[in-house]
DNA sequence: GACTACTACTTGAGTAGTCAAGCATACATG
DNA sequence: CATGTATGCTTGACTACTCAAGTAGTAGTC
């Protein structure tokens, strides 16, 4: 039958455990009314150089298409927590850049997310935290 | 500004990495018709005792609700990888069994999805992504 | 054996994405 | 400077879920 396999099995279970994660966060951060992946947007917009970024670059960092940072984007905007700048250089271009009421809001669901994060990885400690950190990033830069 | 947290990166690297893992993964198994969580529900199936679990059991274990289940099934049946069978026992439960062709096309996919994990992984020795697998697995059990 | 409460599932309506096609702009090359 | 090709983004049509509500069956209790 089914020959057991290590690298096989750690899929499977990468995505279980990915399943779990993000039901916990996103339940949290539902208390800011914000979802995981717009969390995530506002994350890489608030550590980029001016609080904005093209809308392709959100798209590579936060894992989804071009047409999804559309979408997503588009109520965010309403709600003013982004701003739509244009580029001077380039009209192809349009920036994003977190309003002052979306960095407000982002530090205040911070506060949870870190909370939650920190929850779910209790029971690692520090060394073994960023063992498994590190790990993770070399099957990032090689998929 | 946004004070540095490992567990706070953990989590932003591990949804990153699940996007990227999940397009590989999809796009291999497509060749085979067959999306990612279909695999999942049929590797489950293979290894359960008479290939037959209860759809409520499915869904814990794969990581989507009931109803994810009951619409993920639908073509599965109706392309006849799965039979369901009633529980004499119990009427309310809905057993699904791996059918034959699901077992062969499941062994198919198998082969791909084991190349594309090794491919995925190659990166870790052996003794890195066992350490890998059980940081994972805590993590999973604390969730 | 009626009442209550729980479990297993399905269904309708909605959300968060996907992909393919299209439009506007930029850039390179003859 | 015209023309072909690539880039950045949006849109329509779709998929793969989600949740809340509903149905059907089971189980405990008096």
């Amino acid at each position: 039958m089914s020959e057991s396999n290590l690298a096989a099995d750690f899929l499977i279970g990468q995505s279980f455990l990915h399943s779990k994660l993000q039901r916990k966060v996103d339940g949290q951060l539902s208390l800011h009314g914000i979802s995981f992946t717009e969390y995530q947007i506002m994350h890489h917009l608030a550590s980029a150089p001016e609080q904005t970024m093209r809308r392709i670059e959100l798209a590579d960092c936060v894992g989804i298409s071009a047409s999804g940072v559309t979408r997503l984007l588009a109520p965010m905007e309403k709600n003013h927590l982004i701003e739509k700048r244009s580029n001077p250089r380039d009209a192809r271009v349009s920036l994003v850049k977190l309003s002052q009421v979306g960095a407000t809001l982002f530090e205040d669901a911070s506060v949870s997310f870190r909370y939650c994060a920190e929850d779910l990885t209790s029971m690692l400690s520090t060394k073994q935290l960023e063992n498994l950190i590190d790990l993770s990033n070399r099957l990032i830069t090689a998929a």
